[in-house]
DNA sequence: ACAGATAATATGTATGTACATAACAAGATT
DNA sequence: AATCTTGTTATGTACATACATATTATCTGT
């Protein structure tokens, strides 16, 4: 029996299309892979590679035993692509500079304390500014969990960003991220070149090595700021 | 030869332990996936399938014949998961309400019509807000373009929401999206029941059937609102 | 030395096959 | 009826193999 060797790509295709133009309603129950893969004229792990992709973009439902379903409200999953900040700014092309505001070592505030989940041992203290062609971009609050990174009491930061310091230094295994807007107050307006009552795009991380917690940021975008991505 | 039954997972696992442990420096080129997968003892689209996964998080950079190397700066790729606002609402368990405001058909200013592609033909225009637990949650601003949807003139929008209608009657094949954040003027904070110069997160989706712009909204969310992701 | 053809190589993907696993269904047991 | 067991089914994944494709390295003729 003659295959048409079909791609996977193409096999993505044509069930998008089929979507598109309703042949599968909204939460219509697909055939199962076997009889597409015979439809199709390829195999059934090709298939399986195409559904797999569109489940992955939330366009898909599949559930072993019960089958493929076209997604009911297509929860569409974009993606961001999370830069390290000299890239980021060099990549519009300016010229990346950095400066360093504040070290300190000290027990954090109760939240950041309860979101790190450490007792109540000092914790390394940075504020700093990151600039694009001498113009703030972003200001960096950052707390760095010393029992897990101890080097970084050695580091000064001076002229190397703990973004950058620690993307060498300090692994992690998982992390949560988050965006947010905030009205800046006075000090931070002043520091990011901007007015006070102005608001910016605020982005929080934490970051996990296994169970214990690597460093806490919170950057904050001079005003103006967005983040974006296709899908 | 006896295989040991590597899992992908298990494959994926210990190429990111190898990395954390700077077996395999950043920037480093890993062993081609032929060695990889006799040393671990499985086949090589096993590895195959690990190393794509980890490509795609961006965490490894492959290219043909080159070979696979640690990502320089791992620029991860942090994936939003973007629900219809129904479902939003409903998932942290209030209660879903909706209110058209404004209902209006003309030819958009020139940022959107530019965006948008469209000549000077008119598209439907509205205004609505969203709630949970009767407490505004986001105000969304839309324009429909009528010549790809011409269904939408006839629909009224006082009950179903064009967030959830255009999810079942207009499909699309790409789109845009971008986060930022702004201050409430006052008409919006009246909206939505915050005060004006408050900051808020908004989010700008504009969507295309081919190479004809859908529609394009805008959301701004109710003050202190965040959206969240893990990686 | 240089441009263009050619070979070498690592990743990309398609196939047939086999078995694993989750989830539901139906039947058996209490 | 409620619970436990056992099938059945569709997806999930592993493997050996073969060929495709992009990219680099090398050779070759001028």
């Amino acid at each position: 029996m003659p295959r048409e060797n079909q791609t996977w790509q193409s096999v993505r295709d044509e069930v998008q299309r089929r979507i598109q133009t309703r042949v599968w309603p909204m939460g219509g129950l697909l055939p199962k892979e076997e009889d597409l893969a015979q439809e199709l004229g390829c195999a059934r792990v090709t298939v399986n590679r195409a559904l797999r992709h569109l489940a992955e973009q939330g366009i898909l439902n599949r559930k072993r035993k019960s089958g493929t379903r076209v997604a009911e409200f297509p929860a569409r999953n974009v993606r961001f692509r999370i830069p390290i900040l000299r890239e980021e700014i060099e990549a519009q092309g300016a010229v990346y500079s950095y400066a360093l505001l504040l070290r300190a070592q000290l027990a954090p505030p109760p939240p950041v304390r309860a979101a790190m989940q450490m007792k109540d041992a000092p914790a390394l203290h940075l504020q700093s500014l990151h600039l694009a062609d001498a113009r703030p971009f972003v200001f960096e609050d950052r707390w760095i969990n010393l029992a897990t990174v101890p080097e970084a009491e050695r580091v000064d930061f001076e002229t190397l960003s703990a973004n950058e310091w620690l993307v060498g230094h300090a692994p992690f295994t998982a992390g949560d991220m988050s965006f947010g807007a905030v009205r800046l107050d006075h000090p931070m307006a002043k520091a990011l070149g901007a007015h006070e009552g102005d608001s910016s795009l605020t982005n929080e991380r934490l970051t996990w090595d296994g169970a214990q917690s690597v460093t806490h940021v919170t950057l904050t975008y001079a005003p103006g700021h967005r983040i974006q991505s296709s899908f």
